[in-house]
DNA sequence: ATCACTGGTGGGAGCGCTCCCACAGTACCT
DNA sequence: AGGTACTGTGGGAGCGCTCCCACCAGTGAT
């Protein structure tokens, strides 16, 4: 953990200009060293090094950011509260890849959670002050405010999950459509006839995708879309199992039910375990996420999974390429930069 | 959402020397101003608010940053990989507490995980460059070298969880061994006679304190303690789970066990259930943390409740008060911070 | 020998603040 | 009238970097 042996005489850090007495260089020639310019011969950099070790010196950020009007920080931004950041497993991994993709960078992440109010505004603030290079947008709604504040203030944003097929930010995302089309195609293949559906919140694009992932898979086919077989929920248990007793009243003979969440899926697991239908036997139901939720559901869940934690090491990609634009004066606004990753189809018994 | 309008003529955001030259002030009125110092006329004061609302002004952090050598900012440090740190609820509400009790600051809360080594490199480096004014530990072992660099750092620090009684540290605590006591003198009271413990990782000191008040409130009872009730266990749901097989064989006549945590209890649950004993009927179990796991457990755990949300808001009452006495040449190491919190018993139907 | 270059280097200027000293103005004693 | 003690204010001097321009060899072409 670095040698914090010698110091500057003021008790404090070292600094550069202490560090360039030492190598007897001056203080340009170590601001090369330290940010790896080729631009300084071989025996040069060696003492400079050996200055940087033997002092233990440190550059101090503040001053940097300051001198070069950059934070090397980028923010994970969250508008929920952190309760749900938490029982959500999607967060967990995206936050694994988002680590991984930043650990061989200087950039630092941020966590900030803008669930209330006060927060966002807390949060408004903090962006003004442009404290961070870059902003990652997780699980933004389509009405959102902040990306358009972002764009004001011309700080660089990826968002993942756009906001709908126009979006102008970069983006990551999983392919929902060709999502849902796996989960229905599979039910069909498993000689399902009556697939219903319920649908995530339909004021997110995603959602949007699923639903239309089912129709055409449905229609392509050759099987009619039967509106009275789809049923509006939104992505919470409660909604999953209310869906589900209305599918069932309107229609009793539906053999299969595409979920648009592994949570919802539970929920419609409950309805349909209180309406006496067992699950695969009169039922199958598969759900979307692959979370926890659907390896522990009793029977497991069958369930389309996204690499979520790819998604967020491509959302960095992303991002660390809009800040490096950013630097010097670089086009941008023309080519959108979105990026759609595969899903795959997650077998389990109830289907 | 802040006004935005007006700017500097750079195109760039107003500056504090803009903000004066606007109000008709000095640059040294309106730092005073903005930092709330009283010796300012209100008209004065009124003038430059005036002025920074005009031009939507927002202080350069990095610039105060390096003028004052403060960086409002602290750090949550955790120990342990991501995964770790999402299916704890035991993070979650921490972090409830912290953000609750930041939200009337300045202070900008950073969470930083250092479960691989190369995080941990990275978190040294971090803290040597001073980016934060205080750092918050929790759940670190008792041969952790983070406090020890932290403390040579001359960094304001706080620990959850002292690592021994001999604690250095300013430290938030619940009452390990109160909560342990608690939990078997309910045991007791309900007419349990021989009453095992499977322990936690000894190498925490939390743990060590809860077997002791298991001791305690044992021969204060009036009871002897038989060293072939204990049996250590690791926090986790298997050595939970390994540890009952091995005090049943050992003791099969025992009628309660008091589990160190929790997820120990689930591990002994299963443990009875294999062995034929119903909880609470033959043996009655009871857990420590009152987290999700009591709650959804079948039965439904007994358990100690921990006031985890009020020991973030500690945790940070006792960060800003070192980070503020750290500013002019305060006397420290002497008065030792240590605040412990009283836990409750939540009866349930598993004992 | 002269004139380009080019790779390597030193150091001034400045980023936007805070700190602190100096000073004007007023008020209240001797 | 002359001190003494404030309060409120302006602005110089940094904080520790990066940026960039100037400059000094050396090298090869003319």
């Amino acid at each position: 953990m670095a040698s914090h042996g010698a110091r500057g005489r003021s008790g404090g850090r070292p600094t550069l200009e202490e560090v360039a007495a030492r190598a007897g260089v001056g203080r340009g020639t170590v601001s090369r060293v330290i940010n790896g310019s080729p631009r300084v011969s071989d025996a040069t950099r060696a003492a400079v090094e050996a200055a940087v070790a033997e002092l233990g010196y440190v550059p101090n950020t503040a001053a940097r950011a300051l001198a070069a009007n950059r934070t090397d920080a980028i923010a994970l931004v969250v508008p929920e509260p952190e309760t749900r950041f938490f029982s959500e497993p999607y967060f967990s991994d995206m936050l694994k890849g988002v680590g991984a993709e930043l650990s061989d960078t200087e950039m630092q992440l941020l966590l900030i959670f803008a669930g209330s109010d006060k927060e966002r505004r807390r949060l408004a603030q903090y962006l003004a002050a442009h404290r961070v290079d870059g902003v990652l947008l997780v699980s933004v709604h389509a009405d959102d405010p902040l990306p358009d504040l972002l764009a004001q203030l011309d700080i660089p944003a990826v968002i993942s999950g756009p906001r709908s097929a126009a979006e102008t930010l970069p983006s990551v995302d999983s392919d929902n459509y060709g999502g849902a089309r796996q989960a229905v195609e599979h039910l069909l293949s498993r000689g399902r006839r009556r697939v219903a559906h319920i649908t995530g919140r339909l004021d997110v694009y995603g959602a949007q995708r699923r639903t239309e992932g089912y129709r055409d898979a449905l229609s392509d086919a050759g099987h009619e879309v039967d509106d009275a077989l789809i049923e509006p929920g939104d992505f919470t248990e409660e909604g999953g199992s209310r869906a589900m007793a209305a599918l069932l009243e309107r229609r009793p003979d539906l053999d299969a039910v595409f979920a648009a969440s592994d949570v919802t899926a539970a929920g419609a697991r409950q309805a349909l375990r209180e309406a006496g239908r067992r699950i695969p036997d009169d039922v199958a139901l598969v759900g979307y996420d692959d979370s926890a939720i659907a390896r522990h559901m009793e029977p497991p869940l069958t369930s389309v999974r996204q690499p979520i934690e790819v998604m967020g090491r491509r959302m960095i990609d992303l991002l660390l390429t809009e800040v490096a634009d950013r630097r010097p004066l670089a086009s941008r606004g023309l080519d959108r930069r979105q990026v759609v990753l595969a899903t795959e189809l997650v077998p389990r018994s109830s289907s």
